[in-house]
DNA sequence: GTCATTGTTGATCAAAACGATCAACAATGC
DNA sequence: GCATTGTTGATCGTTTTGATCAACAATGAC
């Protein structure tokens, strides 16, 4: 039931790339953001590149940038991009069918039908402008609680 | 995304036990039923029974029965032990716990975190009881559908 | 137009996981 | 004893995973 590391490594590509803004984002900028293997990092913006996901320009100012508005840029499609089917089993997908085993019994069919329909519904709805937004706020909080215990501190420094 | 098809044949395999009550059910009755490779089950019967999932017993009269009240078997503990974390990735799982590379944004950990959580929530409420119950029911249904149309059949033949 | 910079492509590779098989062994019941 | 059935451990070919590299092709700056 598991993503693999070329997903992982794609989605945090994206991050990177979206919160460059417009600009043309250079693959070492991802490397130095996430720490992903560098040519490792190149299989993976090739295939979000052919997915149509990012856009990519050569030479010295090159670099990606997203293929479309982040709005329109579901979770979902990234994972499938790089993973494949979101269903616990082919034959529980309606984007990537194929005859499997549990087939042979409807109720376990169901049950994992609507397990990838939960998984879809969570990986649809979300999506790359959702993700940055987020990061945003998780980094304000983070920043305003360090400010806040500081002060904190000093109180207690002043009191004792 | 995907469970494994020792995962799919180990589900099988426990519904064929479960569905056949107290008595020890042969590994042979577990392949007529689904058409489970027989070497490969051999080993899945052997992960299910050292996870205490079933028990068995050797000898001419011998086979396999359920380890414990079909009750108090979720779904979710068979997937575990056939195919490990219900976490799409290692970092988000609360059982089996590693670094992951998504843990460098939070927004994605969160997102991951809650498909998680929505997939443990339907595999640990639904337990091989529920699965054998809905299994009879559908067959029950089936076979009235049959019957309704062998019915209405009969109907239109009279009329013509 | 040269040159440094950066993306593109395709091949290649080691290691792990997957799906499966088999032979030798150990109980059990008749 | 003997047939039946589960137990164990080894093995094995294939595919997937995770990763690297060398050769190539744009692009912009000078």
């Amino acid at each position: 039931m598991r993503m693999t590391a070329a997903g992982e490594y794609g989605c945090l590509a994206l991050l990177a790339i979206a919160e460059n803004g417009g600009e043309w984002c250079k693959r070492q900028q991802i490397v130095d953001r996430f720490d992903v293997p560098p040519a490792f990092l190149e299989q993976i913006l090739r295939r979000l590149a052919s997915a149509g996901l990012i856009a990519s320009r050569r030479g010295a100012s090159g670099g990606f940038r997203l293929g479309r508005p982040a709005s329109q840029i579901t979770i979902a499609s990234v994972i499938r991009t790089m993973d494949g089917p979101l269903a616990p089993t082919r034959s529980v997908s309606t984007n990537f069918y194929q005859p499997s085993p549990v087939e042979a019994s409807d109720a376990f069919h169901a049950l994992f039908r609507r397990v990838r329909d939960a998984v879809a519904a969570i990986l649809e709805s979300e999506t790359l402008e959702d993700i940055v937004a987020k990061e945003r706020n998780i980094r304000r909080t983070a920043a305003r609680r360090r400010r806040g215990s500081v002060d904190r501190a000093a109180t207690r420094r002043a009191r004792s």
